[in-house]
DNA sequence: TAAACAATTGAATAATTGTTCAAGTATCCT
DNA sequence: AGGATACTTGAACAATTATTCAATTGTTTA
């Protein structure tokens, strides 16, 4: 499928605004690039690493698994897949395999994020009660 | 099922360290809206209404759902999920809804996501191996 | 050599999530 | 009024994904 010959048969209603916007889309391979950037970020456990590796400058997985209260394997796991997307590097003294951020950008991009959270949280004007609790996955909607 | 109460029973090898860690931890909730943010931008549908309306100031649900090649639920359901976070806001008029990013914060988290993901397609690569770190079983994604 | 340790890996399971479908608002236009 | 348009919503299904478990690799120590 995505034929990109005739990708819209839907009748928009802005029609010149939308085919203007087509010509300089962005590319796909790019957005490929960037969702898999933040959805690595986009994951509790794996914002706890990189939040832990912003904080200390490398940390093994022992140290990491002990912090987050989560297995060994568990967190192994995630940071393969930090490592593959060149988020973390690591060193390996002995048995012991340290992880670090791989780039300041990195750091930069993830404090962006946590400042837009505070943003958002402290800017919730819909409901003010604290002591509610969030649970993940559990995006919390309104009418 | 992670039992929080005795969360680390683990012995780690840089006990104090972690303990330091632990205290100037990140908050829960925190850490919630973060990847909440992450999350809504690591998907590419979301992704692309987000970088659409980078590029125009405002589109109706219409003309996302023509752009994207995808139906007008669909579309609409995502814009939920990025109105409930307050990453885009609306404007009705008559029966068209009009959807806009709420906050240049957003756009500049974009863009910087964009940026690493530009960077990271560039040096993708390329078998020069001086200290660089070897792939086991590298799993190459693309689509 | 064997045992202990740190970490990785693959497969299976459990949980989450995106899209579709059908029905439902709300608004505009004869 | 009735019908058409623009969009929303809930439920169900399909696809993805995070964690657990068991087995395995590689390194150090007895």
């Amino acid at each position: 499928m995505a034929g990109p010959d005739d990708v819209c048969q839907v009748v928009c209603i802005h029609e010149d605004q939308v085919l203007k916007l087509r010509q300089h889309f962005i590319e796909a391979k790019l957005v490929q690039g960037v969702t898999d950037i933040f959805k690595a970020l986009g994951d509790p456990t794996r914002a706890r690493i990189v939040y832990a590796l912003t904080q200390a400058e490398e940390l093994c997985v022992c140290d990491l698994s002990a912090l987050l209260g989560m297995s060994i394997s568990a967190v192994s796991h995630q940071l393969r897949l930090l490592r593959n997307l060149r988020l973390v590097k690591y060193r390996k003294a002995g048995k012991v395999v340290y992880y670090s951020l791989d780039d300041d950008h990195v750091v930069d991009l993830f404090r962006q994020g946590l400042e837009h959270a505070r943003h958002a949280q402290e800017t919730s004007y819909k409901s003010e009660n604290s002591g509610v609790p969030v649970r993940p996955g559990d995006n919390n909607r309104e009418d």
